[in-house]
RNA sequence: GCCCCCAUCGUCUAGUGGUUAGGACACCAGGUUUUCAUCCUGGUAACAGGGGUCCGAUUCCCCUUGGGGGUACCA
């Protein structure tokens, strides 16, 4: 295998503006700006707009913004203004595939001067024909070649009919292509297999194969690192390179991010768009965590890693061969491990878009209004609440549902459920008024969950009553759930007024 | 059909000729506990199969099988 070259490390992600990332192109996206810090190399972007028939408006923007999302920026290429507009930057521009068509002009001119390439003036038709036969008749689908040795005077002469034509690469016959791979090695192909392929498209635009090789090497790329389903074309690639006589980049093809069902995970895969786990309310340290470590881990047994610690670690020495399944449970569980360690000011932040977008809070500059009472709260206040459903949840789209009934006034449920499974209706209401009485006279500065705990323990305990007993009416009259955060941290949370009035109407169910 | 890539618990993975095959997620059980979650402890679970090479193969080679990718005037 060939020695990876560190020196003026330049990589690029080369996405075609074809729809919202999915997390695959983050993945690789991420890999390639891994790489190029850990290097101290450049990161670029380019924009490979080669096909008209497929551009989809806005997928820059999203590419854009969803690498602003995740803090990672390129060196070179296009970025988002301040309001929202597409710019680019860097020395080799311009960094968008559409705006370099005399480049690939120039270029293709090189190669049918050097008879490497030449016209072709089959029609689409007569090529679906030839493949369909080729197919039935259980043979490689392949071009047959027809226009590879039109003689000058005949090209010549539908040039000047202006025949639509292509532009193909004049493949070698039967030679062996070698490609190295940084992960794989050497992979070796044969040119009897490869059909003389499209550089120059109809419309004059050029294909993906001629325009990727002119750029890279144009920007000067030193490493190609993109998903394997490129490894077929590389040959494509290798030879290009050789015809124009350029050296070549080294070629690091990174393993599939699969489905479920072990496919690769495309567009069409529902969830799969980078935009969707935003919304999820997955934190940017756990996704990019997470997908850094599919495909790829430092050799250690852990899992936790800083963005630092990962542009340090990263290595393409201990990326995998084979394709990684994405699970989402253990993006979960990361994601879970990042909320509750996040600080209580970085929560809030999160917290708030969910919190707006579900119309549980509206948040203005220097007020927060709780939507269903009108009622105001105080930051700190909210803190509390949130702290409550830190360690219970999982994405930040469960907060308005996990915290609603903290902030509503209409807590509903039947009154029966009130009673501890060891209990009884009279002792639960004999129960609540103890507790009634206990907060009616806890002072405003002793409420917190602390004290709370240790009074309630030591009234239980006096009383010589079940835990139970008690404990659960409290937590059931202040949540209204079956399943919530303790009896103590709710009372502390909600206050005095609120945890007495709620105690109250928890008796008023019950009488 | 043809070409290419890949193969350790269900999933993500450690392992580079000699290990009780390790960790994490998920799952199960137990502990803490008023519920749920967190947290702690423990458990179930893997080298696809067959040939070689070797004193010895999860590890190296070959074949089979299985999975994936490519085979466009898409990227």
């Amino acid at each position: 295998m060939e020695k990876l070259n560190t020196q003026n490390v330049r990589v690029r992600i080369a996405p075609s503006p074809t729809g919202l990332v999915h997390i695959g192109n983050l993945r690789t996206i991420l890999y390639n700006f891994l790489f190029a810090k850990h290097y101290k190399g450049n990161f670029l972007i380019r924009i490979e707009d080669t096909d008209q028939t497929r551009k989809v408006p806005g997928a820059v923007e999203n590419l854009l913004k969803v690498l602003e999302w995740a803090n990672i920026s390129g060196d070179e290429g296009p970025y988002l203004t301040k309001d929202g507009k597409v710019k680019e930057k860097g020395d080799f521009g311009p960094y968008t595939q559409s705006q370099r068509l005399d480049i690939y002009q120039q270029h293709i001119q090189d190669l049918l001067d050097k008879n490497k390439a030449y016209y072709c003036f089959c029609s689409k038709e007569r090529l679906e024909t030839l493949r369909e036969d080729q197919v039935k008749n259980k043979l490689a689908p392949k071009y047959d070649n027809l226009c590879r040795d039109l003689s000058k005077d005949e090209v010549q002469t539908l040039l000047k009919q202006g025949a639509p034509h292509v532009i193909r690469f004049r493949m070698p016959e039967n030679k062996d292509v070698i490609c190295d791979d940084l992960i794989r090695g050497e992979i070796i192909f044969n040119t009897k297999n490869l059909d003389d392929y499209v550089l120059m498209k109809a419309d004059n635009f050029p294909t993906y194969h001629f325009a990727n090789i002119v750029d890279d090497h144009l920007m000067k790329i030193t490493q190609v690192m993109r998903g394997d389903e490129w490894i077929a074309s590389t040959p494509k690639h290798v030879l290009l390179y050789e015809a124009f006589g350029w050296q070549m980049p080294q070629f690091a093809h990174l393993p599939q991010l699969l489905n479920k069902q072990r496919k690769k995970l495309s567009k069409r895969d529902g969830d799969s768009s980078v935009s969707d786990f935003v919304e999820s309310g997955y934190l940017k340290e756990a996704l990019l965590n997470f997908i850094a470590l599919l495909g790829w881990n430092a050799g250690t047994e852990q899992e936790v890693y800083t963005f630092d610690e990962l542009i340090n670690q990263f290595s393409l020495d201990n990326v995998h061969k084979a394709g990684a399944v994405f699970d989402v449970d253990k993006l979960d569980w990361i994601n879970g491990i990042y909320i509750r360690e996040s600080s209580e000011a970085k929560f809030l932040e999160l917290a708030k878009p969910y919190l707006e977008k579900a119309e549980l809070l509206t948040f203005s500059d220097n007020k927060i209004v709780i939507n269903e009472t009108g009622e105001s709260i105080k930051p700190t206040e909210l803190n509390r609440i949130l702290a409550l459903e830190k360690s219970r949840i999982k994405k930040l789209s469960d907060l308005p549902e996990a915290i609603g009934f903290m902030l509503s006034n209409n807590l509903g449920y039947p009154a029966e459920n009130l009673i501890w499974k060891k209990s009884d209706k009279e002792q639960t209401k004999v129960n609540l008024k103890l507790l009634l009485q206990y907060f009616q006279d806890l002072k405003d500065e002793s409420f917190n969950s602390e004290k709370i705990e240790v009074d309630l323990k030591a009234l239980i305990q006096q009383n010589n009553l079940d835990t139970g007993s008690i404990l659960w009416p409290l937590r059931y009259a202040l949540s209204g759930r079956d399943k919530s955060p303790g009896p103590f941290e709710l009372a502390s949370a909600l206050g005095k007024d609120k945890t007495l009035a709620r105690i109250q109407k928890a008796l008023d169910f019950l009488s």
